[in-house]
DNA sequence: CGGAATCCAGTGGGATACTG
DNA sequence: CAGTATCCCACTGGATTCCG
């Protein structure tokens, strides 16, 4: 699922549910996590994301790139070819709401705990 | 879809993707919205929701509740029964990553207009 | 290395009808 | 009024294989 339709899930045109279709996908909040601190190569990605496929990432990537939050660029001149990712203008604007939302779950997880058995332990992404 | 299993899409325990799997249901956002501004009825809501039939809301509700965003009471003193739904303090400190998701959303969309036909018209949530 | 193609299963969500 | 219960379909995402 790509934002680039500009058409909401429900029927209204909503800001608010643009942005929640880019976040969607299973492993882009991720991508976006792992791209904010540099760009990465496709297979340095696969590697940080553990149970994510060559497929799923591949799809992952087309639909970021599709909505103009990230980027590629392809090195022809070595061989293998070396493409990299990196978040564009656009996608880089993103990492203040990103970490708002990060923020905001960690307060909730929080506030969730004294009622669960508290025996998962968090494990950030490292945003 | 709920977030109160604690356990996020991809395998890392991630506060960002728990504030995604609250948010994620095809209603969820819109419910937040109306309920941004007072408690509302199961039949109000449902009316302010074109598309949306009444077993999605009920769903999307208890979803809603399961997580603790929102809860609702039920007066069994007037017939029929009337119930209201309202968010709890939990949904209420949501409602400025909302704000914040839904001004990106904005600032986005204005983004890419330049490069689409134009031809869409934004209506807005009334956040 | 960095994908695309194919096939398949699980689930999110719609249509419809029934109920306290 | 405020929901449940069934049925069904489309789409997301996983497994595997093939390719430049």
């Amino acid at each position: 699922m790509t934002a680039f339709d500009m058409q909401t899930r429900h029927g209204e045109v909503c800001p608010l549910d643009t942005t929640l279709k880019i976040l969607a996908g299973k492993w882009k909040s991720i991508i976006i996590c792992r791209l904010m601190h540099g760009e990465q190569r496709f297979t340095e990605l696969l590697h940080t994301l553990p149970g994510c496929t060559r497929r799923m990432l591949a799809l992952q990537l087309q639909e970021l790139m599709t909505d103009q939050i990230i980027k590629k660029t392809v090195d022809l001149n070595v061989i293998p070819i070396k493409t990299s990712y990196q978040l564009t203008e656009l996608g880089m604007s993103l990492i203040s709401i990103v970490q708002a939302m990060d923020a905001w779950g960690t307060t909730y997880i929080a506030a969730l705990q004294p009622k669960k058995s508290a025996t998962s332990q968090l494990t950030d992404e490292r945003i």
